[in-house]
DNA sequence: TTAGTTTATTATAATATTATAATAAACTAA
DNA sequence: TTAGTTTATTATAATATTATAATAAACTAA
């Protein structure tokens, strides 16, 4: 049951989109339109993106005039992910 | 590029019956037919399971005698989960 | 209102992952 | 050798995930 809730969470990190939308969301908020261009995909597959990390309580968001903002809501998530890049610099 | 190693890691990870096996090879060595009653799998899922965390290099294993043991090779591996799992706990 | 902008949703095809069943492979021990 | 034990592999069906295309929804500003 525990491993269910914890592999789940990182299935949720393991995708290299939803890990650029969190790593570029790292010093605050930014639009969708914003988004998609330093995630590169569409708007569409962005937006689908951002629920399943919203849904899981991974981020936030709040209407500025016209636009929509993200912003990290659960910081640790990024904290793993910052853990495993690390992991990677030190293996080679 | 990064992405999508630290992804593919992660993603590794995000599976119930693999972090159930790391977590039982915290302590050292254990053969599969031991990690099969631990883990509650068939063999040759747990086989198919164990395969892919070698490949990634997270395990490693030996024959001792009739049997095969597995023990963890990339201790961070472990350390991501315990991690992941700590944050659970804080939640809630 | 209406046109325009921004984001979300839905349906779906393509692909990936997972578990099962059957069998093969690699041994050991007699 | 041969039988028995342990683990790995293969094929496949079931399921989940992903990206795309089209469209809807929610706004703003004129």
């Amino acid at each position: 049951m525990r491993e269910e809730i914890t592999a789940d969470f990182l299935k949720v990190l393991g995708h290299p989109s939803r890990i650029k939308i969190l790593t570029s969301l790292e010093n605050g908020y930014k639009c969708v339109r914003d988004l998609e261009s330093v995630v590169g995909i569409t708007q569409s597959n962005l937006s689908q993106h951002l629920r399943i990390l919203k849904d899981k309580g991974i981020l936030e968001h709040e209407r500025r005039g016209t636009e929509i903002c993200y912003r990290i809501r659960d910081r640790n998530a990024l904290d793993i992910i910052r853990f495993a890049e690390k992991l990677f610099t030190e293996r080679g």
